[in-house]
DNA sequence: TCAGAGATGTTTTTT
DNA sequence: ACATCTCTGA
């Protein structure tokens, strides 16, 4: 980074405040008192609790833009933390535009990338060497995985992603492996998950790598271990400012203070009906503890809401004042949209998911028919795999959208291959990297060979690369793998030499194709080959931005930008819920609210807490919307090839009548004769698994056996079948009806599984 | 060593 | 339904 003012030795000279104007700044103009108060209560701790809509960004920018006019402190002196790199991005922007290039000095990205700039420079205080790889979930488990193999752990009771979640967590509350209280460890990875955390730890250091929660337990570590280096830093801050406080978790929270104790010039805006990060860590407690921790801190709400109607306000208030555990705070309604109450939130049963998405998306075109645009809406969904019908309705509809979230670029295979290779090259000692790629493409180098890789590399304390050197001076490969393994020793060295005259985007493109990767795909005669080949290229191209590899492989380690197709002009905007948080919509559809959907089954699994975090969820949805909100829910889904009906979302129920209008279909109106009852009570809510179901279905099958299996006493329905029919279907064969209601049945065929269908497409069994 | 078949686990959310 | 992992025989 050659802008950073840590790499200079003198720093620009700072100009005094001048004397200060009469009037008040211009800067602050258009702000409402509680804003303005926010930005100017520039000295000691400050929290502002901002709820959604109320301007929050706008104040964070204006602080900072105020603090620097000011000149209360050079912008290098200045921290601003945000969670995502959207928010950094945008806060980026936003400052330039006000102050100019000036901003460029401002420590601003997120807590992981600020993370890795101090960890880059004290790197060697923890063992890592420079140039260091940053993990992602894949090679950690892969690492873990290899661990845990060693230790003679069995990996099928413990999947190393779940004890990887344990070691995750505490890093989140801040805690090395030597610092993990031993009443927290637990049964996991029989009771080994500690001992594991610790060769995890030391196994990162020798491959030269660490993992996200790493760029922020490393740097304390680092400030635990040299009070030198953190006196720098904490002189250096005067003023700190975190973004969407209620995320941090407990290591960041630490972080925080120990930056924060000299200058005490924090401030910290966040909303604990916003905080939904909780399973990544996230203590919403830091934000409910703030006073405590900061003493003497000054607290301002922002309650003024510019974004939405009261309609809209109303029905996410009444919403959330179902949770006991809140700060409380009442948005009001104060911008533009104030003046009208606004349209209700409509609220509307559907028969399926595919019936869903068509009814979005007819929803949507009316409202283009009505001057809306399609940049102006989005779909928000509570989890991945709810996008796919939507996306299938786009495709057949061919209307525009973009997705943000799902399958990441970086993450496919083929880039990550390609990034092994570059990552090799750069940093011999990764061994994850020479793992992937040792024998890919095939180079006849397979488990037998890495084996003996592996034992000389243990044996002589060096790295996959170094030991393989060794190895081709002895015999113990055949001839055959010993050629091969030379030819690709004499590849990669070649390759390194290369990285320090050409171009990256040139590099990668010789490296893929002399090693023969790329011919690889190109032969590959799977449908999807031509697509990674495709991939590929557009890897090489991306790497035309760049002059420097490294800075390259960081930027892709840290953002994980995922924005499909993020140019087209007027595009339907699909995401998760998550991903939603700090965006608006002038109209925002909410498809899915079922139980064990929203709230997900998980949620609800997880007790009290995990329920109002569902909530802020739906809080979070609700207040993303301008003008409308559109809520729908499904009488039958289908998840994994598996259907299953549930009773539509008590969140439904939670948002105040005079706020809603449900405008039912097909008799699933809530409240109204029967449906959504009956359908609660169908096979206990989940559908039961016929003939060989898999995974949690066959899991969550033998649970449910013999318990729970009220069922809806059901008088024929008007079609003539009952519940316990046995019927013939054309394609799907000989099943029985598990639930009929007027035409429509929900039939567990002997062969086919469960699928619901129009009792027209059967007959009943005995007249086949 | 490897290709293909079969079994298995996955799916909440993200830096 | 999908992708990935594991096993098997050539």
């Amino acid at each position: 980074m050659i802008d950073d003012p840590f790499e200079l030795n003198d720093e620009p000279a700072f100009e005094p405040a001048p004397v200060a104007p009469q009037a008040p700044p211009p800067w602050l103009s258009g702000l409402n008192p509680e804003q303005a108060a926010a930005v100017k209560t520039t000295e000691g701790p400050l929290l502002v609790l901002s709820g959604a809509g109320t301007g929050k960004t706008r104040v964070l920018t204006t602080r900072l833009a105020h603090i620097l006019y000011q000149r209360l402190a050079p912008p290098w002196n200045v921290l601003a933390v945000t969670f995502t790199n959207r928010a950094a991005k945008e806060m980026r922007e936003r400052l330039g535009a006000m102050i100019g290039p000036v901003s460029e000095q401002v420590w601003l990205g997120t807590f992981h990338a600020l993370g890795l700039k101090m960890l880059r420079r004290h790197c060697d205080l923890v063992g890592l060497r420079s140039g260091f790889s940053i993990l992602d979930t894949d090679d950690q488990n892969r690492v873990l995985k290899g661990l845990m193999e060693l230790a003679h752990i069995d990996t099928k009771k413990w999947p190393p992603n779940i004890v990887m979640g344990a070691i995750q967590r505490w890093k989140d509350r801040g805690w090395t492996p030597d610092a993990v209280p031993p009443h927290e460890v637990g049964d996991i990875a029989d009771g080994k998950a500690l001992e594991l955390y610790g060769a995890y730890q030391k196994r990162l250091i020798e491959v030269n790598a660490c993992d996200f929660g790493d760029l922020l337990l490393h740097v304390l570590t680092i400030f635990q271990a040299e009070p030198g280096i953190l006196a720098e830093y904490q002189a250096r801050f005067r003023y700190i400012l975190v973004d969407e406080y209620q995320d941090a978790n407990v290591s960041q929270y630490l972080w925080l203070r120990l930056l924060a104790r000299q200058h005490k010039n924090i401030c910290c805006v966040g909303d604990d009906d916003q905080s939904i990060y909780s399973w990544r860590g996230a203590e919403v407690g830091n934000i409910l503890r703030f006073e405590h921790d900061f003493p003497g801190a000054n607290i301002v709400r922002l309650e003024r809401n510019y974004r939405s109607t009261p309609a809209i306000l109303g029905a996410a208030s009444g919403l959330i004042r179902n949770n006991a555990t809140r700060l409380g705070k009442d948005l009001r309604a104060a911008g533009s949209l104030s003046q009208e109450t606004g349209d209700k939130v409509t609220i509307h049963g559907v028969w399926d998911g595919e019936a869903e998405a068509r009814w979005v998306l007819d929803t949507a075109q009316s409202l283009q028919r009505n001057g809306a645009r399609l940049s102006d809406m989005a779909i928000l969904v509570r989890a991945g795999f709810q996008t796919r019908e939507f996306e299938e309705r786009f495709i057949t509809t061919g209307t525009p959208y973009r997705m943000i979230g799902g399958l990441r670029f970086y993450e496919r295979a083929e880039i990550r291959d390609a990034i092994a290779y570059v990552r090799l090259l750069s940093q011999p000692d990764d061994d994850l990297a020479f793992e992937r790629i040792v024998n890919l493409p095939k180079r006849g180098l397979g488990d037998a060979s890495v084996q003996v890789l592996h034992l000389a590399s243990r044996a002589q304390g060096m790295s996959l690369l170094n030991a393989a050197r060794t190895v081709l001076d002895t015999d113990e490969l055949k001839p055959r793998a010993r050629n091969s393994l030379r030819t690709f020793v004499e590849d990669i060295d070649r390759w390194a030499t290369l990285r320090t005259t050409m171009p990256p985007a040139e590099l990668v493109a010789t490296v893929l194709d002399e090693s023969g990767y790329l011919a690889m795909w190109k032969a590959d005669k799977a449908p999807e080959a031509p697509g990674r080949v495709e991939n590929l290229q557009e890897l090489v191209s991306a790497l035309e931005d760049y002059t420097d590899l490294q800075e390259f492989l960081e930027h892709i380690a840290l953002v994980m930008e995922n924005d499909t197709r993020a140019g087209v002009e007027d595009a339907i905007t699909l995401m998760t819920l998550h991903a939603a948080k700090g965006l608006e919509f002038d109209h925002v559809f909410l498809p899915g609210w079922e139980e064990q959907v929203f709230p997900h089954r998980r949620a609800l699994e997880g007790g009290l807490s995990a329920l109002e975090e569902e909530r802020r969820l739906a809080y979070v949805g609700l207040t993303r919307a301008r003008r409308r909100a559109f809520v729908s829910y499904a009488g039958s889904r289908r998840v994994f090839n598996q259907w299953h009906s549930n009773p539509k979302s008590r969140f439904v129920d939670e948002i105040p009548a005079e706020f809603k209008e449900e405008d039912g279909e097909m008799g699933l109106t809530a409240g109204s004769h029967g449906m959504s009852e009956s359908y609660s009570t169908w096979n206990g809510g989940w559908g039961k698994p016929s003939g060989k179901g898999t995974g949690w279905e066959r899991r969550k099958a033998e649970e449910k056996a013999g318990q729970n299996w009220q069922v809806a006493k059901r008088e024929p329905s008007k079609s003539g079948f009952a519940r316990g029919d046995r019927v013939f279907h054309q394609k799907f064969g000989y099943g029985e009806v598990i639930a009929a209601e007027d035409d429509k049945l929900q039939i567990a065929f002997d062969k086919a599984g469960q699928k619901k269908v129009m009792a027209g497409f059967v007959k009943p069994a005995d007249e086949v």
